[in-house]
DNA sequence: ATCATAAGTAAACAAACGTTTACTTACTTT
DNA sequence: AAAGTAAGTAAACGTTTGTTTACTTATGAT
């Protein structure tokens, strides 16, 4: 049987992510995305149900998958406190500034219910998903390093500062001199180490 | 002549936030909108010149300036700069965990690249918007009492946590216990506080 | 009471939507 | 080399989209 053609696949997967950051989640239709890609509309249905079914894919196993790999990576949740903060704040940071249209679907993900349901029904199921982060933090609290504070606190801590400033190097990425910079982001960094350790 | 029905104004606006809120950007239309309002699509166009102008405004005016309000509210710029952060924090928190269909929109100009570009300009045009706060800090940078980091890290250390939790309270509102509660605000805005304080 | 006029309605417009039908192509297997 | 089959195409399906046209209603001013 004729074999599939895995480029096709690949221009599927990107240009609708290309359409999604530079028009929105609510200008993606499935004729645009096929002529964009140089194909028919059925041939996305090949791989994907429906549209809802390339969204949800789209967003669990390309972005969410590729987002937690590049922040983890050279992460050991054995490492020093600091030093391991500073690592998932530069990871986070680098990775998202070089994919931006990754980065445009994860901050779709929290404002569209579709994707936030599906969000957090692979969290419920793969429980280990962004695992070695709460060990991290355990590992941490159970060495008396760091308080013992809520992990919905400690993940607003860790992930939403690096976040937005990620957003805020988008929003001017155009201008010739860079605004948000890798120093900036280890101050930032810096502050709520010095936050967390300083408490109590 | 016959006077607008100031009603059916009020209904538009609250009817397209708890869509958008409930169903996501990418699933209001005007003509949803219409008759979930009990009104005729040529109405919404009376006040409104399109669907994009629809959005804007929504946005702009009626939810990024409640936002505003509130979060200013019994807030000065002379305050205490401990005072003055749980002032904010706590002002987020409640006007946002009762304000849901808000807190939707806020975020989807996050990511939908129309709201995100509406919401620049109008910070480039109203040079007012949100001003105490950067007072704020400046004055407690030139007494000495706070580093002199850049604004955009103020702005992520300030926002974003108290945001991000706001957004696991929904996440969890319909469990039977509360999930993010006050004292864990509190305790994240005492975390962010102690590492500005502290560092240098 | 009537008039002028903007508010508001019901129905319709072309265009675009998600998806499917009917068909052709290209490659593996025999 | 022929057969079998999934990949892939072009065109179309019925809906729904944003918006408008043609009309009616309700109210302040005369």
């Amino acid at each position: 049987m004729r074999p599939k053609n895995l480029i096709k696949e690949d221009a599927i997967r990107s240009i609708a992510l290309q359409i999604i950051s530079e028009e929105g989640l609510e200008n993606l239709s499935m004729q645009k995305l096929a002529k964009a890609a140089n194909i028919s509309p059925r041939t996305i249905y090949i791989k994907y149900e429906n549209k809802e079914d390339l969204l949800i894919k789209l967003f669990i196993e390309e972005v969410l998958g590729g987002y937690e790999k590049a922040i983890l990576e050279n992460f050991d949740p054995k490492m020093d406190f600091r030093e391991g903060m500073k690592r998932l704040w530069l990871n986070t940071f680098h990775y998202l500034k070089n994919h931006k249209p990754s980065f445009s679907l994860l901050q779709h993900g929290k404002s569209s219910p579709l994707l936030n349901k599906a969000y957090q029904e692979k969290n419920i199921r793969q429980g280990e998903f962004f695992a070695p982060i709460p060990i991290f933090l355990k590992t941490n609290i159970e060495a008396g390093l760091i308080p013992d504070l809520p992990l919905d606190v400690y993940k607003a801590l860790l992930f939403s500062p690096v976040n937005d400033l990620v957003a805020e190097y988008f929003d001017h990425a155009d201008r010739p001199i860079q605004i948000i910079t890798e120093e900036m982001i280890l101050t930032c960094c810096e502050t709520v180490i010095k936050g967390i350790t300083t408490l109590k």
